[in-house]
DNA sequence: CGAAGGGTTGATCAATTTCAATCGCGGTGG
DNA sequence: CCACCGCGATTGAAATTGATCAACCCTTCG
């Protein structure tokens, strides 16, 4: 069965036999990591393109006061950002969430494969692409919503890319992150993060319990989250 | 004299004489637009890229709540999204803030001048990585720095934005942004961005009067905001 | 069994928004 | 030339949101 990348590839570009093969054999030897292992820390030389092929990976950066906040969630099928290697240094840190399966593809051998295979390339813009709205979004997450609309955003959020890579089939899913790693990815407290959650609870749109979500209600809680169906949605189907 | 634009990529990368007549070729019937026209609008179909020649101009959302956010400023030299023709649908307006010069380049043209000159491919390339790392610094500020610090962190951005474009020689430069304008940008009131400039200028570090920045202690400037100098400059120095 | 890491809750504190006025300046029409 | 208008800037006071501090609980795991 092809891995996550694959699948994920091919619903970003129609692949031929070759171009699947292609991409199973760059993503053959992949390795295991512990649960907060840092792949790359700010500072560092950029180094490989990550693959994530099983587990959840966070982009994050420290700050001088010693508080994080994390930039972006990796889950399976998603890779680092295609342009990493030319910048002198990392200006943030790639670290698992949860132990991870995590392959690397050399600059070299990546631009080989683009070159070579156009499909490929086209799937990795795409990709590209997507992640970019999801930036977007997040800015203006922290922008302009209040802190329940936040957190309701990202949950509608991680439940439609977690099923666009086949991750979940019902109205309930995996979500192996911490209240703390939460906070960290929406700039807020992991005490207020607690409230929020009570209090999306108790309005009956969704529920978080040790490592799993479950979505009651998506037509409210979209509506609470002022939700876009459109930017991760449509984008998918239409290139998909 | 080459316009703002093709300044920015001979930044970027190596243009032959031909590249650059190429660039010039694309961008010599831009339209002059009045301040607060709407090149593009949230549910538009994508057209064009932009490419600005002159004047300032957004990307921006407007939310249920009719609150306004600014994802990115584009100044002079910067061009929409790359990829943007891709999706079915624009998630979010582009606006100028001031009149603006705007260039705009089909798709077609682009992607023929992208693949017949790849110099020029690099040189969008690492203006793309850029404009990434600028996004991940706007999450980072908006979700853990204090509004202080998020102020003193756009003027930085922007004083070295505005420097490596060649707009600006010493320390005061124009920034025509009305305080409601920044704080649509930082996720805050007017009223409340007002007390902050208040307090950036009461610690010396800046002062910012009718359209123009005075940066009057720039490593006070640099601290307040934890600005790491390597995000922008470095990659524009090696790149460049 | 004990320790550690999450999760939960209450009380208090601080930052930011909201609401409401006032000010100042540039432009306009009389 | 001057009164008037309107927008952006500024200020004060009250209201709200979210952070901080401090326990305590529960489950897992060695």
């Amino acid at each position: 069965m092809p891995n996550r990348f694959i699948q994920r590839m091919r619903r970003l570009a129609d692949l031929t036999a070759n171009d699947a093969m292609v991409l199973a054999s760059i993503t053959s030897h992949p390795r295991r990591y512990a649960a907060r292992h840092d792949l790359i820390r700010e500072g560092d030389r950029p180094g490989p393109m990550f693959v994530v092929l099983e587990g959840w990976v966070c982009r994050y950066k420290i700050l001088p006061n010693g508080t994080r906040q994390i930039m972006a969630f990796l889950i399976p099928g998603d890779t680092c950002d295609l342009h990493t290697s030319l910048v002198a240094e990392m200006d943030h840190g790639i670290q698992t969430i949860t132990t991870a399966t995590v392959a690397t593809v050399n600059r070299a051998e990546m631009q080989l494969m683009m070159r070579d295979h156009s499909n490929i390339a086209a799937a990795m813009y795409s990709a590209q692409l997507i992640n970019e709205g999801i930036m977007r979004a997040w800015i203006v997450s922290m922008g302009r919503r209040s802190s329940i609309e936040r957190v309701a955003h990202l949950i509608c959020e991680l439940y439609l890319r977690a099923r666009n890579t086949a991750l979940i089939a019902d109205d309930k899913f995996a979500l192996p992150l911490s209240q703390a790693v939460l906070a960290d990815a929406l700039g807020m407290t992991a005490v207020h993060i607690n409230r929020v959650l009570k209090e999306l609870r108790l309005t009956g749109a969704m529920a978080l319990a040790r490592g799993s979500v479950t979505i009651l209600d998506p037509a409210k809680l979209i509506r609470i989250a002022g939700f876009d169906e459109n930017y991760l949605h449509r984008r998918l189907r239409q290139v998909g």
